[in-house]
RNA sequence: GGGGCAGUAGCUCAGCUGGCUAGAGCGCCGCGUUCGCAAUGCGGAGGUCGAGAGUUCGAAUCUCUUUUGCUCCA
């Protein structure tokens, strides 16, 4: 629960490994003079140690190694999906795993840390997902390089550090740097960041080191808190030529594709408080991002990051897969840019267990893989899966780096495969529909249809313009757009949740104590009312809390706050960032005085029996199935728990059977709980207990040990596996490709569902009089149902075509029509049948029957071919004769049926039909 | 979380505004043609129309609830 929220591992430990991985530096052979100049612009000096065409992996190690030689920790990149900040679904920035060190919410362990941070960005000014690909610089999942001081150093080794990397070790020719540092603005009175320009000035001529505004050079997190000045280094790689023709001074900080900005460092010194003052920090934090593509396509001497070699392998693998070659045809190369750059994106959020979904952040990939699919079904003529296919490129290259890709290659490969299944069907009954549509219409096709297609079915936008066009229609785009926003005003509106500000009333953090109670006395922190469509909410923080606030998959405490007697029930528990949120209807009546917060204690405990069996599960999962196995999703409910893992194959009933009769045996051993509250993460793993991929852990974690079963977990458990009791396995299913579903109950529930079906089965027993076999008692009793239907059914048809010949008997014959009326003992079915069987056979019969059916009558009427030729269908019929029995009915012109609530009036209707062809 | 669409035979689906005795294609089974296969002819089995309630003389069809899937938006 505490600590510091990275991975760590020394900077020597990970060095080592890394060489394992890639090629020593120093081995690797200078390119000769020549290609250095055809690649390089610029002309610079070559270091020993550094080669001049390096390879990205070079790139990213000299980074890390370079930091690492000035006394920074190395940390592994945080997951790339973000799961307890409600605000955010992606790690967007280097810095997002700082954070809480930045507010100051966790004590700082490691004064100087870097790394290398896989990023997504989707949507933003200057990150729309329809522009990716369409230049040459924009991304969706990138690496953002980062060196950090926590209270520790500040701008002079900073900027040093970072010259020496550029120039030094990078060899970049310090007359293509252009720096900018904060100018000052007047309305926050602040001046300009002279520091950070006097240091450059010892790097750099005074026209390349320029000041910029608030807007370009001064840097903040959000509304509230941390920020400062920073200073961009921007690099010119334009020709010799053009340097000539014009300085790159006036092309800083504009757009310019090659004059751009490689790493921005920012210095935290201020506090910006809410009324909009800024405060001096008393500890000065660095911050840094590098775009690492960015870096490369410079190193590598490239116009594009993607003619760098992170991009190439894949889109020369994809030329090959399509047949044309990159650098050929405008579109074909746009199609080919989207797909490698939303593979990265798709391949490692899947790795860190973001599956595509219909919500959320899973929602987000989901696009991201589509419009991938769709540039390679329109542009490069991919009609068949192809992306999952790309995937063992991807994973030779960054799999050293980030080797939870490595890992997870076969799971990522066979859910792109699937996702890229299911979007080509929909691709497939979208063209029908749109064909459909087309040849509806002509000229312009609506907005509202192309919405539509869109909406409900799926089918992209620019697809239905494409083949629209292809048949000389244009799509009516504002309609589109109209309905567009129709729809997203829809959703806003429902969700439109408002969240007052927070009242403070004491300064703090909260303690968690619900490890060893369920009862604390506390005082609130702060509260605020948080309106949405349900009414009114209060959320409560606490400074000692007993409730376990959702996470892990275990679900949050509910109870009770009490004070002087009341008791305000505590519907949820939620976390958000490293706070614990109560949720509740209303508000202590005193918020300033001490309050007793109590948990449900029963429910808790169905609780915590449904986490340890999760835990025995998952041992035994592995146990029987193999350690290919990996947790991918869990719940803990009081009622259930449900297990999503990593498995190909559907798990057969017998290895079902034999992994429940594994957690049963651990359930009988007894097992004791063994808790280690804070345990460093290395000696955690030497425990055997296993990280999960897309999870983050503190330097120090927790473990729980039942037996064999050791696992990193922060929820609750019972003491001894025995409290357990009952153990079910309800339910096995596919969740997506490679991934399984299991549902369990156990204690109450499963001693519940037990019983319910020994209620049913002694029920069953009952009626069948208790029979030896009661499975072959009801087999037997179904076949003898079965055999009596059927010849029921023959008796029913035998009786027809007897009644057959008695009706033709009495029929009557009125002006060339012959007329049957009678009262049969037939059921609606059974008309149904005797008229069909005369119909054929006689086009010159009009057939009234009457029937009682308890306390009501029907009647049908058949009209033959002839009669409906002369205008007496038998709807009119019907109707004309339904008026006597007080009902209504209607039919086709050949058969009609009424239904009628006197069955005293069918002599009268009978007759009725009689006279009527008189 | 909100909206839209869909759940009909083993599979893919048709069945429009309530009423043609629930259908088509593929697949399956049997028989025929053939030395055998492919192909093909004839015949057949297989459906609580996702579940529940309602409206109606009558519901696969309309209404409501529920469930599952697809899809768009947040």
């Amino acid at each position: 629960m505490s600590g510091l929220n990275l991975y760590l591992c020394s900077a020597m430990g990970c060095r080592r490994k890394r060489r394992e991985g890639t090629p020593p530096l120093i081995s690797r052979p200078l390119v000769d003079r020549e290609e250095i100049l055809h690649h390089a612009p610029w002309d610079r000096s070559i270091g020993p140690s550094f080669p001049a065409m390096p390879t990205s992996q070079q790139i990213r190690q000299a980074f890390l190694d370079h930091f690492a030689k000035h006394g920074h920790t190395i940390v592994p990149s945080a997951p790339m999906v973000v799961k307890d900040d409600p605000t955010l679904m992606f790690t967007n920035a280097g810095m997002n795993q700082f954070k809480d060190l930045f507010l100051g919410n966790r004590p700082v362990t490691h004064p100087r840390i870097a790394d290398t941070q896989k990023c997504l960005r989707v949507s933003g000014k200057h990150n729309d997902l329809e522009e990716v690909g369409i230049d040459t610089y924009h991304h969706t999942m990138f690496e953002m390089l980062g060196n950090w001081s926590f209270g520790d150093y500040f701008k002079p080794q900073a900027i040093r550090w970072a010259w020496e990397l550029l120039t030094d070790t990078y060899g970049i020719d310090p007359a293509n740097i252009y720096v900018t540092y904060f100018g000052g603005d007047k309305a926050d009175r602040l001046e300009a960041d002279t520091e950070t320009r006097d240091l450059w000035l010892n790097y750099l001529p005074a026209e390349r080191v320029m000041p910029f505004g608030r807007k370009d050079n001064f840097w903040e997190m959000g509304d509230t808190g941390p920020c400062g000045p920073c200073t961009e280094i921007h690099v010119d790689i334009r020709t010799a030529e053009e340097k000539r023709a014009a300085p790159a001074t006036a092309l800083v900080n504009n757009d310019h594709p090659q004059v751009i900005e490689i790493w921005n460092n920012v210095f935290m010194q201020f506090e910006r408080k809410a009324d909009g003052s800024l405060q001096p920090l008393p500890a000065k934090h660095v911050d840094t991002g590098m775009g690492f593509e960015r870096l490369c396509m410079v190193l590598q001497g490239k116009q594009s990051n993607y003619d760098t070699d992170v991009f190439q392998p894949l889109i020369q693998a994809l030329a090959m897969a399509c047949g044309k070659a990159y650098g050929r045809e405008n579109k074909a190369d746009i199609a080919m840019r989207v797909v490698a750059d939303h593979l990265r994106a798709i391949a490692f959020a899947i790795a860190d267990g973001q599956l595509p979904s219909n919500t959320g952040a899973g929602y987000v990939i989901r696009r991201i893989l589509r419009r991938a699919v769709r540039y390679g079904y329109s542009f490069l003529g991919l009609q068949e899966p192809f992306i999952h296919a790309l995937v063992p490129v991807l994973v030779d290259q960054m799999g050293g780096q980030f080797p939870e890709l490595a890992k997870q290659h076969a799971l990522v490969a066979s859910v792109v495969l699937e996702e890229e299944k299911a979007f080509l069907r929909t691709l497939e009954t979208g063209t029908r529909r749109l064909e459909q549509l087309v040849a509806e219409n002509s000229g312009t096709l609506p907005g509202a249809k192309a919405f539509e297609l869109f909406d409900t079915f799926g089918f992209p936008i620019d697809l239905t313009r494409l083949m629209a066009r292809e048949q000389g229609l244009e799509v009516d785009m504002p309609g589109f757009e109209r309905e567009l926003a129709k729809q997203k005003d829809r959703s806003r509106a429902a969700t439109a949740i408002t969240a007052g500000d927070w009242t403070e009333l004491a300064q703090g953090t909260t303690e968690f104590t619900g490890y060893d109670a369920l009862e604390a006395e506390a005082r609130i922190l702060r509260w605020r009312k948080v309106k949405d469509k349900t009414g009114d909410h209060f959320q409560v923080v606490l400074d000692h809390t007993p409730f376990y606030a959702e996470g892990g998959g275990q679900v949050g405490d509910q109870g009770w706050l009490e004070q002087g007697g009341r008791k305000i029930p505590v519907l949820d528990t939620r976390r958000e960032n490293q706070l614990i949120i109560h949720l509740t209807r209303e508000l202590p009546a005193e918020v300033g005085t001490p309050l007793v917060a109590k948990v449900d204690g029963h429910r808790r405990k169905l609780i915590r029996r449904n986490h340890s069996a999760t835990h025995l599960l998952h041992h035994a999962l592995r146990k029987v199935l193999g350690t290919h196995v990996e947790q991918k999703g869990s719940l803990v409910a009081p009622d259930r728990l449900r297990f999503d893992i990593s498995h190909f194959a559907k798990i057969t009933p017998e290895e079902l059977a034999r992994v429940e009769a594994e957690v049963k045996a651990a359930v009988q051993a007894d097992l004791p709980l063994e808790e280690f509250r804070s345990t460093p993460l290395e000696e955690a793993r030497a425990m055997g207990a296993m990280a999960l991929f897309g999870e983050k852990y503190g330097d120090r974690v927790r473990v729980i040990k039942f037996g064999d079963s050791v696992e990193l977990c922060g929820g609750t458990h019972a003491p001894r596996t025995g409290e357990i009791g009952a153990v079910r396995i309800v339910h096995e299913g596919a969740l997506a490709a490679g991934i399984r579903r299991i549902e369990a109950i156990t204690s109450e529930a499963a001693d519940q569902f037990v019983q319910e079906r020994l209620n049913t089965l002694e029920a069953v027993q009952e009626l069948l009089k208790h029979p030896k076999d009661a499975v072959a008692a009801v087999k037997h009793l179904l076949e003898q149902n079965a055999a009596l239907a059927k010849e029921l059914e023959k008796a029913a048809q035998e009786r027809v075509a007897r009644l057959q010949q008695t009706i033709l008997a009495n029929a009557r014959s009125v002006n060339g029509v012959r007329v049957v009326a009678e009262e049969v003992d037939l059921d609606a079915n059974g008309m149904r049948d005797l008229a069909f069987h005369l119909r054929e056979a006689n086009p010159d019969l009009l057939l009234v029957l009457g029937a009682r059916q308890g306390d009501k009558a029907l009647l049908a009427v058949m009209a033959g071919a002839e009669l409906i030729a002369k205008g007496h269908g038998a709807p009119q019929v019907i109707k004309a004769l339904a008026s006597e029995i007080k009902g209504g009915g209607g039919g086709q012109p050949f058969f009609a049926t009424a239904g009628g609530k006197d069955p005293e009036g069918l002599p009268r209707a009978l007759n009725k039909a009689k006279e009527l062809m008189g």
